[in-house]
DNA sequence: GAGGAAGTTTACGTTAACGTAAAGCAAAAA
DNA sequence: TTTTTGCTTTACGTTAACGTAAACTTCCTC
């Protein structure tokens, strides 16, 4: 599985995720990402596009792209360190873990709603179908 | 399991939620909340303060105030309507779902990112103490 | 009856995450 | 060579979801 291209241009990404280009500037403003140059214009690595798939998913789970920068310096500066400073990682790692098990949570009563509704509204679908039956 | 209380005041309901009583008027103001009013001070029913679990529920998910709105109507309105109007909610009703469906995946993934990157700092943690094994 | 405590309306301010327009460079195509 | 195409920076505009302050009733308490 040869990896399919070394680098992207800004538009390549941008059409590939379906964002703007103005969107992929404006996170590496906000220090998501880092490309290289070739003179002013910017070259994306297979590493910046896999950045990217982590912060649209980041993105529909509702994080802001400052709590993803966080996890991706959490991610990148795990290594190293000092025991207070890996004690301190060790302490946001519990803590993000504890806000996607809320969100399962969460999903499952939303799902539960949504199960009733649907119901609801199949049954209501139903009553029409019979209601025509009978006028025919 | 008797309910609690019948109405609610707009700080009780701030403090329980620990939100604040300007957001509580501002959900109203977008048609998420309708208390009643005696005189001109707002009081809020039972269905007012599950309405206000459903909506921070709806915010833990990333949804938008417009959404849940949106799903409120939906889920108030089901049972009347039109063929057309009802096959419509159904439409939004597998929306949702399948946006759920896609948060479930996502929080699996990152959930794996967590996992290496716990490991990953336990490993390093596991390294220092060594180390200082070594130089007692 | 003077002063809180809790409620109200009105309205301007703020932050995040971009949108959008203007003006310019640089390589490739016509 | 002109023109188009793609990229760039700069900068002001916009929407959502409130924050915050001002000025005002109403009720309770001292």
């Amino acid at each position: 599985m040869a990896p399919k291209q070394n680098s992207y241009s800004i538009s390549e990404l941008a059409s590939e995720f379906d964002v703007t280009t103005r969107s992929i500037r404006f996170y590496e403003d906000q220090g998501l990402l880092h490309p290289t140059r070739r003179g002013q214009t910017r070259i994306y690595s297979r590493q910046d596009r896999v950045r990217m798939k982590l912060i649209l998913r980041g993105k529909r789970l509702g994080f802001s792209l400052a709590e993803i920068r966080d996890l991706f310096s959490l991610w990148d500066e795990t290594p190293s360190g000092s025991q207070k400073q890996l004690n301190l990682l060790m302490e946001i790692i519990h803590q993000k873990r504890a806000e996607l098990d809320q969100q399962l949570k969460d999903i499952a009563m939303v799902q539960l709603e949504l199960d009733n509704a649907e119901r609801r509204c199949r049954d209501a679908l139903d009553e029409l179908r019979t209601q025509k039956q009978k006028a025919s």
